[in-house]
DNA sequence: TAGCTCGTTGGACAA
DNA sequence: TTTGTCCAACGAGCT
């Protein structure tokens, strides 16, 4: 009998069973499997922060859980930057004959993942990559001059132009493993949840499996994409898919997503939720074709801008303690729950690059560690927008006022009062701009400003001008 | 090619 | 309280 061919699926974003292209091509193959997952604590420098790691932890095990039903095993790894070397010998130990993976686009891992590639062709084997976790690979879509597009809008009129395949399911009852029996860790020998318990939180608020993500994604489905035009802005409210940090680890595909809302009657209501996902793509064309903009000003005059770096403001914006109660509340839900309403994130990372005048690097690390949907090449994007150093970015005297946009989109208080709990009885009124309410009234309230609540570090009118004079400053030098 | 239009997410101020 | 207008300037993308 000929010997069974076998192959090594090495599970990276993509850490789902269904709408799997590498594990289908190995089913279909007839490969026996050996599901892999190494955890590679320095595979660059954006290597994943701890809110991140939370997250790894719980769909690794619920992974571990669903190929068991069908009698696998995954096979977990450890390195600390070395995963070649961890395939080569994987490889040799079980005479594996081909290798799966699905791609990844960040720029030092597209570097990794090549050397990888080369090498083991030059050895003999042979190495397949697929796109498990985009709709679109950055790299295929290009503009009439045969260029990268740098405004979203007509990235997505380009974009609608094409049929997105649907979702394809692996026939896993006739699914071979390959048995192994030593050399795989324990997912709590990886050490992925934290020594000090900060993520009561989390448990909270997610439901780190596939099983939790396709009830958001059936709630999407009964009615809340239709609604999300309306609620997005609302932190308040559950008004927005809260998919994200799912579909960063490919526990749900974008192509599941698209497929689920987009059918044809159904696209033009989900059409406000369906443009975010294009969002996602875009950022990850802009990274492709940018990858310094990862840690470097995408428009490379920024380089000049002169940031005043500040360790006690910096302190107070990440610990939500700025004294301006819808920053504090989103930075404190941030911390609280590894994630920041979409809304929120604007205004607190205006706050941070404009008020306060610190690197928007600041930002974007605080945010990587501590997002359990941190995902690069949204970080990046989103920080440069609002740094006014991105692609189409936001004009420099476009500063968010914090007390306007507490007051516009938290009308009710609920969210600031949910978030900085020791405001909850001061009155809407002054719930956004307590340091105008009355000595009695703030009494009444049971707050002592600077002591229950901070005071604020810094008074809008006068972070707005030296904001503006800043980046007025900035604009000089440049013509120069 | 030159010229035109437009750009996810806003704020301040005047009327 | 609400609404309209201006705030700069530029480069992408299209015709």
């Amino acid at each position: 009998m000929a010997k069974k061919k076998k192959c090594i699926v090495w599970l990276r974003k993509d850490l789902r069973l269904q709408d799997h292209p590498g594990f289908r091509t190995a089913i279909e193959e007839g490969y026996q499997i050996l599901p892999l997952y190494i955890w590679d604590e320095k595979d660059h420098r954006w290597a994943d922060g701890a809110a991140s790691q939370w997250w790894l932890h719980h769909a690794l095990t619920d992974l571990e859980e669903q190929l068991e039903t069908y009698g696998g095993k995954l096979h977990i790894c450890h390195t600390k930057g070395d995963s070649a070397k961890i395939l080569e010998s994987l490889i040799k130990d079980y005479e594996v004959d081909v290798i799966f993976w699905g791609r990844r686009y960040e720029p030092e891992i597209i570097e990794r993942d090549k050397q990888i590639k080369e090498g083991l062709k030059a050895d003999g084997f042979e190495v397949k990559s697929f796109n498990t976790h985009l709709l679109f690979e950055p790299h295929t879509i290009e503009n009439k001059s045969g260029s990268h597009y740098k405004v979203f809008t007509p990235y997505w009129k380009h974009c609608r132009e094409f049929a997105i395949d649907p979702p394809s399911d692996p026939d896993w009852e006739s699914c071979n493993f390959i048995t192994v029996n030593k050399g795989s860790l324990s997912i709590s020998e990886l050490n992925l949840l934290p020594d000090i318990e900060w993520d009561k939180g989390f448990y909270d608020t997610w439901e780190p499996t596939r099983k939790g993500g396709e009830e958001r994604l059936k709630l999407m489905k009964k009615g809340k994409a239709k609604l999300y035009q309306d609620k997005r802005d609302t932190p308040a409210e559950d008004g927005t898919s809260k998919l994200s940090p799912w579909l960063q680890w490919g526990q749900i595909s974008a192509r599941e997503i698209y497929h689920e809302l987009a059918k044809p009657a159904n696209e033009l209501i989900h059409s406000g939720y369906l443009r975010q996902l294009f969002w996602r793509e875009f950022s990850y064309h802009l990274l492709f074709h940018a990858p310094h903009s990862i840690d470097r000003p995408l428009r490379p005059e920024y380089e000049e801008f002169k940031w005043k770096p500040n360790t006690s403001y910096l302190k107070a914006w990440q610990h939500g303690n700025t004294g301006y109660p819808i920053i504090d509340a989103g930075m404190r839900q941030l911390w609280q729950t590894g994630w920041m309403h979409n809304r929120v994130r604007m205004v607190v990372s205006s706050f941070l690059v404009k008020h306060l005048l610190q690197d928007w690097r600041e930002g974007a690390s605080w945010f990587w560690d501590t997002l359990v949907d941190a995902d690069l090449a949204n970080n990046t994007m989103g920080w440069q927008w609002i740094a006014g150093s991105g692609a189409d970015a936001s004009p420099y005297f476009r500063i968010f006022n914090p007390i306007t946009q507490g007051e516009k989109f938290d009308k009710t208080g609920d969210y600031v009062r949910e978030f900085c709990p020791e405001l909850a009885d001061v009155p809407n009124k002054y719930l956004h701009k307590p340091w105008d309410m009355p000595e009695l009234e703030l009494a009444a309230a049971g707050v002592v400003l600077g002591k229950d609540y901070p005071s604020p570090i810094i008074s809008h009118p006068d972070g707005r001008q030296k904001a503006l004079d800043a980046f007025a400053e900035f604009q000089e030098t440049r013509k120069k």
